[in-house]
DNA sequence: AGCAATATAGGAAATTTTCCTGTATGAGCG
DNA sequence: CGCTCATACAGGAAAATTTCCTATATTGCT
């Protein structure tokens, strides 16, 4: 699973998650070396599923994304039907931006985003219709304090 | 705050989102358009701050980070400079991908990706010896179930 | 040290970006 | 309704970049 990757490779995946639009003599010159071993790399960590996809990132603020919530739930079902039913409702819903099961007394933590409180309902009744849940909770957050996709390497 | 996209913008913001290594031409089509009022616009919404960055999304399993840690923390401490420090803390450490301000009981949650609980102790110890915490708790994420970057629009 | 395998630098063709020019589209107003 | 101005558009050309090839250098192994 673990894909081994040089100090080169890493220097490489630390410039494009930093910025993705940059030439690739530029991130050559950056990691010190040239653009072939470069664009060969990057090709080969797109293979290996270590670079998964190249996006923008958009401010959620300026597009009326006002609030984010994160929303604990308990589910009393742990059969995988339910666990299937669950997966299909979160994957299908654009205001989920994160899905994960946990380990402990909450089975699932989500995170949602939407315009306003008013749209998180709408989200939270199409839910609990959807899939039957024991409990759930929301988390309302306020700021955004800190929003990294890059991983530490 | 809130800016006016109007809906080619919208489609060519979705078209990004999706995959933002896609030529002018090749976004130009799909949207409708030509290369020119696509490339205008995507300048305009960089200008606006609609678009922040652009970035790779890489597998955190593949480069060994396989636990990812979601922690809710209660402050005794609401003043300023409490918030400055552990704002500080926080935007310093590359094991933290998102810092919350949340409303209610819990003050934070963070959004911690590190190689194996020894790592999260690590991160643990020394984020509690940098800011005085009144309470912290960690839930441990088992699974990822979705991870969307995009925004709904 | 010598050989094989792999990685590298540089360069050329193909593609893409960037920007310019002229045309079309639409809003405001007499 | 038609005129005018402002804005958006399509296409094209130059500059930049990607993509891939070739020859050289480096590394690992025995």
């Amino acid at each position: 699973m673990t894909i081994r990757i040089d100090d080169l490779d890493r220097k490489i995946l630390d410039e494009l998650q930093r910025d993705a639009g940059q030439s690739l003599d530029e991130i050559a010159r950056k990691v010190g070396s040239s653009k072939t071993p470069v664009w060969n790399r990057i090709r080969k960590l797109r293979e290996a599923g270590v670079i998964l996809r190249q996006t923008v990132i958009l401010d959620p603020q300026k597009l009326g994304l006002e609030a984010c919530f994160f929303v604990l739930i308990r589910t009393a079902e742990h059969d995988p039907d339910w666990q299937r039913r669950f997966l299909e409702t979160v994957k299908a819903r654009p205001e989920v931006q994160e899905a994960h099961r946990l380990a402990g007394e909450i089975d699932y933590l989500l995170k949602v985003r939407v315009a306003n409180a008013r749209a998180y309902d709408a989200f939270y009744q199409a839910l609990i219709s959807e899939v039957k849940v024991y409990n759930i909770t929301a988390l309302l957050g306020m700021e955004e304090i800190k929003n990294d996709t890059s991983l530490p390497l």
